[in-house]
DNA sequence: TATGAATGAGACTTCATTCAT
DNA sequence: GATGAATGAAGTCTCATTCAT
């Protein structure tokens, strides 16, 4: 094939950048990351970034969607595996906590990063995130049917209300240097809240 | 006594500027607005900013923490004529919700902005924020003392999974222009959720 | 008479002024001194500032005028009840040595901004200071005629010759901060050096 | 191998810079030049000076010792030639004046920001100025050990006199659009000044 | 006279992007 | 494809000066 550099052809060297961009991008943030400094890190000029990405914009977005790609792929066959509603969603769960620890710079890239992009990129749907929650949406349609989660489940907000509690837990954790807790039992909390909030009427309040 | 400008005092101009900047600010994000475009909005000279604030990160900041403190204060208020813990969750939650009706700008700034200082500003400590995850921290421990809530409940994790789940739903809410839902319908279920979530016994693992 | 302030009238306060300008001006130099800096030693509003001089060059150049007019009528004084040409020399020698510890902030803004001064404003023409120069200038003129300095002696160079060595060796004793000699032996010293090398033919040295 | 702009590499545009640099701050002093001018008059955008200097005042320093190393060495080399103190006394002062044809910028500059920075740079050592002034040093000491000068003459005091009357002529000659006398003329009176300045002994106290 | 809040022009500096090699 | 020097647009912030009170 095409004569590779030392350190690896296009393919190879795209990801290298690719790569850095996490890194740079979930240690200073988007506005102050510096593309030089993401070439110098990935070993390569600042002008070849833009043999490989259309402009700092599409770097990040390329980020989002690729690498966010493969957690859905991920993710998805995991679930695939799962067993009932239930089970489904305490994987789904677990899964989303250990990306913490193995994606930890993609995972604090996306948390951040995502909802600035929402603000200043006027037209990018991010489809892969969106793909991402759709992944639980099914898993509650599925419980609905099952008989798992009550049928008058408000799926579109459950879904948000999932992802916004791991994703709130996620950030303290990112965020917090000292690591007050554990993502497995975090996961399992969450898990015990949701699989008895979805399933449960509103408790009897007497007077209520 | 005090010299005022023609429209208005030190103090309704300085306020002027905070509302600018939230409203620019929510429409942009902090990196993409400029200085000269609250000033603008604001209706004072660009220098005049400067008069109030010491730089553009003060005035995010000034921004967090004084109108948080706004909304922590009103929360609190609401809140301490409650109720028992699940009437005063129910509260909590409805009063978010309503938050991003009223306050939508302010909603915005907070939910993307935040995120950023969080991690980025090295000495900045979000204290209105940490206040008003607070509050929920009181509900909740007031709940497992009266019983409304399970013992074991890891208040630090619901607490922030509470918060998630609100926070979640307000940006998908902010962010969808079409309004999918009614932000006191959303507090309903999200109500539900957590109501039985937090109660909930751990599903009989024999059943699954 | 027209009624006072508490704290002196026009003139007092246009002094208070002047000499708050001396003082930042020589710590800082013109252009790092601010307008603002000078109102708060001088114990004024910075807009009182200019019911007294025009703007920031005029009041670099009151204080140029004024104070080095004061330094000449003085010096003047001093050197008309001199004695003889030598005589004179050493008192006028002796005088601006004395000054650096009587008038130490003055003469720091002379050395450092009459400089600057001759550079940017294009139209000032620092007549004080040619005043004090000419000082100089009377002094060979009259040590030619009465004998005491060669009569070939070039008055325009020999002038500037002796400020030169008086106002260099101010500039090093104002810098350093150990203050290495003493102003009344470096007076001495240099009145030795010109006493005897505005007499002295060139050495005869055989062969050159 | 050296990548080339259109104008000469690396080490041209440089100078190009410092060379424009030391053209306007003669002009117009340090806090009155613009970085756009002088990358204007430089050719080359106002960027690209940041990739040779650090900031407008490293720019300011860089000239200071990069062009003063190379007067410092250049005087060096002519006064090695010498013959005894005082024919070396004579080729520095030779020396100094002619500079003021040959670099004229140059002088100016040093002339009136050296004083400026010594001044307000709280970090700032002028190296290559204070070895410029030993070179006077050195000079001075071999005249007393050769005994051309007198013995108990004050070295630092007299190097800064030296030094002193030359930089005052030079400033008056830089000043003077008109240039009213010659270079050569007046280092020949200088140096007949201090010639006799520096041997003479004490004028007889008596005769006074 | 005196004040000092407000102004707004303008400078320095950064950094994404380009393009000659 | 790869490089990295060069570009130049644009933003933050400062501060002399004004003027309504």
């Amino acid at each position: 094939m095409a004569r590779r550099g030392p350190r690896g052809g296009g393919a190879a060297k795209r990801d290298r950048i690719l790569r850095a961009a996490i890194r740079i991008f979930s240690q200073k943030g988007y506005f102050n990351s510096k593309i030089s400094e993401i070439a110098r890190l990935a070993g390569v000029a600042d002008g070849t970034i833009y043999l490989y990405f259309k402009n700092k914009d599409d770097l990040l977005i390329s980020l989002f969607e690729e690498k966010m790609g493969e957690v859905v792929n991920d993710v998805r066959a995991r679930v695939a595996d799962g067993g009932d509603a239930l089970a489904r969603l305490e994987i789904f769960i677990r899964n989303h906590m250990d990306l913490l620890v193995k994606e930890a710079g993609l995972i604090e890239v996306i948390q951040v990063e995502l909802r600035q992009s929402n603000k200043f990129m006027k037209e990018y749907v991010p489809v892969k995130f969106l793909e991402y929650l759709d992944i639980i949406s099914g898993i509650l349609e599925d419980g609905k049917r099952e008989g798992v989660f009550r049928p008058d489940l408000n799926v579109t907000l459950s879904r948000r209300a999932i992802f916004g509690a791991l994703d709130e837990i996620s950030l303290a954790y990112v965020l917090s240097r000292k690591r007050k807790y554990d993502p497995a039992e975090a996961a399992a909390e969450i898990f015990r809240i949701f699989a008895a909030g979805l399933k449960g009427s509103v408790p009897s309040e007497g007077g209520r």
